[in-house]
DNA sequence: CCCACTTTTCCCCACTTTTAACCACCTTCC
DNA sequence: GGAAGGTGGTTAAAAGTGGGGAAAAGTGGG
């Protein structure tokens, strides 16, 4: 459907600094706009960064919805806008990351920067290797299932 | 349907000042027009704040809804109109906000302004806090179900 | 109907804090 | 040894706030 979803791929230890910056990895940079929008996941566990061409996506996506009720998509779409931010990076391709986001995630100093499709994630370091160790069976139960 | 609406993102801390101005922040006030219609919300919780092509387009899906009856749509703009408020931003970028209003939402000192689709709102700090602890659940609700 | 007088509105200046652009350095990898 | 990637710091510009004062608008009395 859409134009092409971009991929993040690997994971990355970077540092935040005390002026709340982070690098983004010179393999995501290219190619790239320097243009995102950052927002704090859910259950506070990590910071999702991604372009604004796939926030409009997720939000066309929750929007179609047939599962959710109006009412319901109305004060998701409130949560939604008032929980991102727009970030630009920098000449040296780093991102200004909001403070309050941070200090809910848990972000600071040394932090992981994961990969995923149209989007990355900045985790806490111990809250990653929780997270990562609660979703290896599941990885490996599919992996098996594919004959990976 | 419509060219395209405005997206203010995020959420900020300001003050209103003894002369109730309150500063706009700047990276919605780009791009914007420095004329705003300002509205009590129905059950006096927050102020709402758009540009007054926001405020027709609200006003054209009210009167299109099929839904709701002569009677209610009368008495619907009788209130709404009464409600709002012309108000421009100065050269410094600051809405004067109507007195009467600010005292019916509980507003004085620090607030929250808290991005929207279109429009954008002015909170009372702790109205806000409850307000937010209320929504999350639906939000992580809706969340989940589109995979976010 | 006009003239003081008060009140409100708006524009400008000044100050402090925050942001963002720039430069410099160190490390790693060809 | 050069180039590219990641990090740290300096500095100029922008953003947020407070307040003064002139113009405009409202108010009351002669």
């Amino acid at each position: 459907m859409q134009p092409e979803q971009r991929f993040y791929a690997g994971e990355f230890r970077h540092f935040i600094d005390e002026k709340n910056r982070i690098t983004i990895p010179a393999r995501w940079r290219r190619g790239s706009a320097e243009e995102f929008i950052v927002l704090a996941e859910a259950t506070h566990q990590f910071l999702l960064v991604m372009s604004p061409e796939e926030f409009s996506r997720m939000s066309a996506a929750a929007e179609a919805d047939a599962n959710v009720s109006a009412r319901d998509k109305r004060v998701f779409f409130r949560q939604l806008h008032a929980r991102s931010q727009h970030t630009t990076a920098d000449k040296q391709g780093r991102l200004v990351l909001p403070v309050d986001l941070c200090q809910k995630v848990g972000l600071k100093g040394e932090v992981i920067l994961v990969g995923g499709r149209g989007r990355f994630e900045i985790w806490n370091l111990q809250k990653r290797k929780r997270a990562d160790e609660e979703e290896t069976p599941t990885y490996q139960h599919v992996a098996n299932v594919i004959g990976l």
